[in-house]
DNA sequence: TGCCAGGCCGGGT
DNA sequence: ACCCGGCATGGC
């Protein structure tokens, strides 16, 4: 339930990040598909190793729904390679574009036009995609209102005493939506803003967040 | 060298 | 309802 003091910590939050990083502009995607795609492959991945492998595909020009689909899974396995786990994001890219294909028969734009709710709940019963995965393709390629919820978010708002260290998906995106506007923009950015922050400073290498704009620098607590 | 990265599933208690 | 092992590459 909406809460005034979470409200007041979430918008500093919010201006703090904005001020010391400014716009994103996620998703690092062209396209639609292309983000869809990112969302599975960077599944507990660097983004590094996610790069290299769209770099893949777009050189193979096969960097949309019918040549994917029309790829054996074998030789899109040896695309991907590079993000890690390839076997089981060849079959977890392999059942969305089912998804896609037979439910919105193969139009991106008649699947962000489907209710959002309805369409929320038709990727999270695709073998592969859970809350995260789901969200961000809602958010970054279909640019629908739903607060993306990684590891990152999570550590955040633990720190700062906002959630449990066992609070669960659900809990803590109902904490943003909530709290926040319902604006597709607004998410966008704080969702990049915590990655930016997170690789920054939170990184499980670099404990001790010297310099860290969530919280003063005499005070060398983890953000 | 070892640890970690923008999760998720399936099988076991 | 939890808890845990498995999945795999590349960078530091």
């Amino acid at each position: 339930m909406p809460d005034k003091r979470v409200r007041k910590e979430l918008k500093a939050i919010y201006e703090v990040l904005y001020k010391a990083y400014g716009p994103q502009h996620w998703w690092p995607g062209d396209t639609p598909f292309e983000v869809i795609v990112g969302a599975v492959l960077t599944q507990n991945t660097a983004w590094g190793n996610v790069e290299k492998t769209i770099a893949n595909l777009q050189r193979e020009h096969v960097l949309n729904l019918s040549r994917l689909n029309s790829m054996p899974s074998k030789r899109l396995a040896s695309l991907i390679r590079p993000s890690g786990y390839f076997n089981i994001k060849t079959r977890r890219l392999k059942n969305l574009i089912v998804l896609i294909r037979d439910h919105y028969r193969g139009s991106l734009k008649r699947m962000f036009a489907d209710d959002a709710m309805e369409l929320r709940a038709n990727l999270l019963g695709v073998n592969g995609i859970g809350p995260e995965t789901a969200d961000s393709i809602l958010l970054y390629a279909g640019g629908k209102p739903f607060f993306v919820v990684d590891a990152y978010t999570k550590r955040i708002l633990v720190r700062h005493g906002l959630i449990s260290n066992n609070a669960d998906y659900q809990e803590v995106q109902s904490l943003f939506m909530e709290n926040l506007p319902k604006d597709a923009k607004l998410y966008n950015e704080f969702h990049a803003l915590i990655v930016k922050v997170s690789k920054e400073h939170c990184i499980k290498s670099k404990p001790l967040c010297c310099g860290c704009p969530l919280h003063p620098p005499q005070l060398p607590k983890k953000c």
